[in-house]
DNA sequence: CCCGTTTTCGGAAGCGCTTCCGAACATGAT
DNA sequence: ATCATGTTCGGAAGCGCTTCCGAAAACGGG
C-alpha cells in the first residue's frame, strides 16, 4: 500500500542536475535561480510528484503555517457553521487546520493544561468559549496570536454579535407585539460555577423590559442547561407556575423548538396562546416557521478568520467587529391575547 | 506577546545536568535510564514548562501522529456529529485532528490534486463522500491508511449504516400504517454527474414496495439538492401532481421538514392527511415529533476511529461495519385515511 | 580586452530532536 | 578478587529541508 520511499528534495536535485541549495530556491521561488534553472526543477518535482517534508522545512525556517481552533460542541449546527467558515477562508489562504474540542470539562482541562498544539500552530482561535483567567494565562505559554470568533470575549481580538442586544432585540419585538408577561429561557453552562443571569444575553431583556416600563416577573425568567429538551422541561416548569406567560423568548432556536413542544403537548397553540422566538436563525428555523433573531454565524468565522490573518501579517485590522443582528419574524409571534 | 525563546531540550539537558541523549530516552520514558535520572530530567522539564518541538520529533522519528479529516459540509448537523465523535477518540488517542471541507467542487478539486495533507498524517478518514476512482487513485499517493466513516463507499474498510435498509424500514413503517400512495423525496448531489436514482437509498424504498406487492408511482419519487428548502420546493411539486400521496418519505430530516411545511402552508394536517417520515433522527426531529429511522452518527465517528486506530497498530479489525438502524416511531405518521 | 558588477549556483551549517553505538561503571557469580 | 553481564549514559550521525556565504561564471562599460 505505501509507496516504498517518498522522494525527497535530494532526488529532484540530483535528476534534475542541480545542488540541493538550488533545488530548494527554485521551488520556493526564491531570487537567485536562472529562469531556466527554476523551470526544469519545477519540471523534474512535478514528474516525481514531489512534495516537500512539511516537517523539515519548518524545522528549518521556523513558520508553521497552522492554526488550531477550539470549540466546544462541533455537533450543534452553530459552531459547524461557524468552523465551516473559518476552516474554508484559512484553507484558502494555505494554513492547516487543527481541530480541538473542548466541550466536556475533562478535555477542555486537559487542553488547557496540556497545550497540545503547542509549538505546532502559528494561532489559535477560541470559537465561542468565554476563557476563565487561568485559562488565559495558559494559553498565553503557547505564545502565538489568538482571536476569537463568536461570544462576547473582549479578551483576545474578536469577532461576534452582540448577544445581549439580540435579546433586546426579540424582546422588543415581543413588547411591540403587546406582550408583557414574556417569559424567557436562558441557557447555562452546567459546568462552569457562577452564572451571572443578568449578564450577557439576559442583560438585553432587562434592559428592553425596563426601557419600556414593563416590570419583569423573576418567576419567568429561568436558566437550564442548554438544549432543545431541556428547554422543554424548562417550559414544563414555566406552565407550573402562578401565572402563564403569553410569549416565551428562548436563548436558541433549539430550545425554542424545545418549549414549543411542551406548548404543544399542553395544548397550547404557537402563537395563538403564547407566542414564541428564539435565537440564531438555525437554518430548520425557517422551516418550522420560527421567528428569531438572526445572526450571521458563518460570517462571524470568516470575518474572524480574516483578522486572523491580517495579524499574522503584521497588519493593524479592527481589532474588535460586531456583526449585527436583526429579527426574522415569522409566524410563531403575534399580538399578545387580552387577559 | 512572544516569549523570547522557547525552551529546548538542550535546555532541559543543561539545567538537569545530563546528555542530549540521556534527556530524550528520559522525557520518552524510554528503557535504559536511571529511575533517578528520569525523574530529575522530568522535573526540570516541568519546571521549564518544556515542550518537544513536534516537526523535529517527528523529523526524526518518522512518525506523524495525525490524521486528515476530509468532509463535505461543517455546516450540518449530520457531518459535525460524526467529526464531533472522531475527534474526539483520536484526539485522546494522541492524534492531531487535520481539518479539509470538500464541500464545494472546488475545494474537492483542490483538495484531490494538491493534497495538502500530503506527508504530513499518517491516515485519512473520508467523512461520507464517495470518492470516485480518479480521487481514489490520488488519495492512493499519499501511501497511508485510510478509512471511511459514513456513507456506503466499499472502497476503504468502513463503518456506516445500511442506507438502503434504512429507508426500507422508513417504507415499511409507512406500507405497514396502510399507505399505498406513498413519494419519496430523494436528495442528490448537484455536483455530481449521473444519479443513479434506483440505487443507494432509494433502493431500500423499491424492495420495500416490491415485496408488498404495492405498485410504486413513479411521479410520486423525486430528486431534488439536499436541503430543507430544496425539499419543500420539491414537495410543492408533488402537491401540483394529479395524485397526492397520502405519505412522504423524505432522506433526511431536514427534507421531511422543508416537506412538512409546504404540506402546513397547503392547508394539509400532519399526519392526519399526510404522514411524514425522515432519516437520521437529528436531535431537533424529537422536538417536532417527526417519525424517523434513527442512525447512529455520532457512533459511526468514534467507531471509524477506533478502526483506524487498529489499522495504524498494524492489528487486523473488521474492515466492514455496518451499524444499525430503527424507526423512531413519533407523531407525523399516522394510519392511512381512506381514498 | 580588462576589470568591477551582477547573477547563478554549490558547500556547508544549522533547525531540534531521536537513536545507534560504544565507553564507563556497577553487579553478581565464581 | 576476577570476569562476564547488565545498566546507565554521552558522542555523534542523521531526519529533510532552508539559507548564509563565498566561488565561479556571465556581463557590461571603458
Amino acid at each position: 500500500m505505501n509507496s516504498s520511499k517518498a522522494v525527497g528534495l535530494a532526488d529532484v536535485a540530483r535528476e534534475a542536475g542541480v545542488s540541493l541549495a538550488t533545488a530548494s530556491r527554485a521551488l520556493n521561488s526564491a531570487y537567485g535561480v536562472a529562469a531556466g534553472t527554476r523551470e526544469r526543477v519545477a519540471e523534474v518535482a512535478r514528474r516525481l510528484e514531489y512534495v516537500a517534508s512539511p516537517e523539515a522545512s519548518r524545522l528549518a525556517t521556523g513558520a508553521r503555517r497552522s492554526v488550531a481552533l477550539v470549540v466546544p460542541h462541533l455537533e450543534r449546527w452553530y459552531f459547524g457553521e461557524m468552523v465551516g467558515g473559518l476552516e474554508e477562508v484559512l484553507r484558502e489562504a494555505g494554513h492547516d487546520v487543527l481541530l480541538y474540542q473542548v466541550g466536556d470539562p475533562g478535555s477542555r482541562h486537559a487542553f488547557f493544561e496540556h497545550l497540545p498544539a503547542r509549538r505546532k500552530v502559528d494561532a489559535v482561535v477560541v470559537v465561542a468559549v468565554p476563557v476563565t483567567e487561568h485559562e488565559r494565562r495558559r494559553l498565553e505559554l503557547m505564545g502565538v496570536t489568538i482571536v476569537a470568533a463568536g461570544g462576547q470575549d473582549a479578551t483576545y481580538p474578536f469577532v461576534s454579535v452582540d448577544d445581549a442586544a439580540a435579546v433586546r432585540q426579540a424582546t422588543e419585538h415581543l413588547l411591540r407585539l403587546g406582550h408583557r408577561r414574556i417569559a424567557v429561557i436562558t441557557a447555562v453552562d452546567p459546568d462552569r460555577a457562577e452564572q451571572p443571569v443578568r449578564r450577557g444575553r439576559t442583560r438585553g431583556f432587562y434592559e428592553a423590559m425596563a426601557e419600556a416600563g414593563v416590570p419583569v416577573d423573576e418567576e419567568l425568567v429561568v436558566a437550564t442547561a442548554w438544549g432543545g429538551v431541556q428547554a422543554a422541561e424548562a417550559m414544563e416548569g414555566l406552565l407550573s407556575g402562578r401565572t402563564i406567560p403569553t410569549a416565551v423568548l428562548a436563548h436558541s432556536d433549539e430550545m425554542a423548538l424545545g418549549a414549543m413542544r411542551t406548548l404543544r403537548r399542553a395544548g397550547l397553540r404557537v402563537p395563538e396562546d403564547v407566542s414564541v422566538v428564539g435565537i440564531d436563525d438555525h437554518p430548520l428555523a425557517e422551516l418550522v416557521d420560527l421567528t428569531t433573531v438572526r445572526q450571521p454565524v458563518r460570517d462571524q468565522g470568516v470575518q474572524a478568520a480574516h483578522l486572523l490573518l491580517a495579524l499574522l501579517r503584521g497588519e493593524e485590522p479592527d481589532l474588535a467587529r460586531k456583526l449585527p443582528t436583526r429579527v426574522v419574524v415569522r409566524s410563531s409571534t403575534t399580538t399578545a391575547r387580552q387577559g
